[in-house]
DNA sequence: CTTTGCACTTGCAAATTGCAAGCAAAATTA
DNA sequence: TAATTTTGCTTGCAATTTGCAAGTGCAAAG
């Protein structure tokens, strides 16, 4: 159940082993982004997502340290996700990939607000945004 | 043959409807830090991809955009792959992931060292590397 | 104490992956 | 000039992964 098939030492391919497929960083932006945060807030994003899959991609999140799992305060019931540190340092990628996908495809406004702020001071904006995910 | 089929207009996903999987960015990363430009260098590297995978992972990156394809000047046997402009513009993403891998695991010396020349400056040597794959 | 909501699990068909072998055109060697 | 090798793929097939639908078990609400 371990990772002990490494590809290679080379720092992009051992990131790809991680998250590289098309579901797992769209649990992070909902995270990152959308403040989503339970089981069912993610099976409801745009991309629908299949249960299944999406319980795959928790679980090796997880495993990753990427994710962890915790009592929703709400209810017993509900389980709250949450991103470690290893996850909230994702941050600088996920701008990266919404600048890049600025220049090339339409965005949806909120994102594009969200990109004109990260363009005014992009440090300052990666600084706030990480304390305000490690609440 | 066409991506008809958008998940969402959020941009992480259209992005990751190109390249989200195991293999696309290893070719990109081949071609912007180690030069390899070739079906057979591609083929060589450390991940061992499959000769199928490979062929079809090329004609995505070619279809999305982000490569190109022409004539080795060595020989007409030979195809030399190219990163387009929008293949080069990646770079500050994959310098991220590279940043990110070096929090948490080891990295070759190689590729510590060149991190090193990115943080004196990241803006500058996006700017060098830029210039340099354009040729 | 029954019904609803939430977080999954299970079963199965369809698609994708990975391995090995094959193939045609160009280049090299004899 | 003929035979061999290199290069960039394609093909066939088994194994794994995906995606869809239905089901399950626990907590909370009515």
């Amino acid at each position: 159940m371990t990772d002990s098939k490494k590809r290679s030492d080379c720092p992009i391919s051992c990131s790809l082993e991680i998250w590289g497929d098309k579901w797992s960083l769209l649990i992070v932006r909902d995270l990152m982004f959308a403040k989503q945060c339970t089981y069912g807030d993610f099976l409801k994003s745009d991309e629908k997502i299949a249960t299944n899959i999406l319980a795959s991609r928790l679980q090796t999140l997880e495993e990753n340290g990427i994710i962890t799992k915790s009592v929703h305060p709400d209810s017993k019931a509900k389980v709250l996700y949450k991103l470690t540190q290893k996850g909230i340092d994702l941050l600088p990628l996920m701008i990266e990939i919404n600048l890049w996908a600025e220049k090339y495809y339409d965005l949806p406004a909120d994102r594009k607000a969200m990109l004109k702020e990260v363009k005014k001071d992009k440090e300052k904006f990666i600084e706030t945004a990480t304390n305000d995910l490690k609440k």
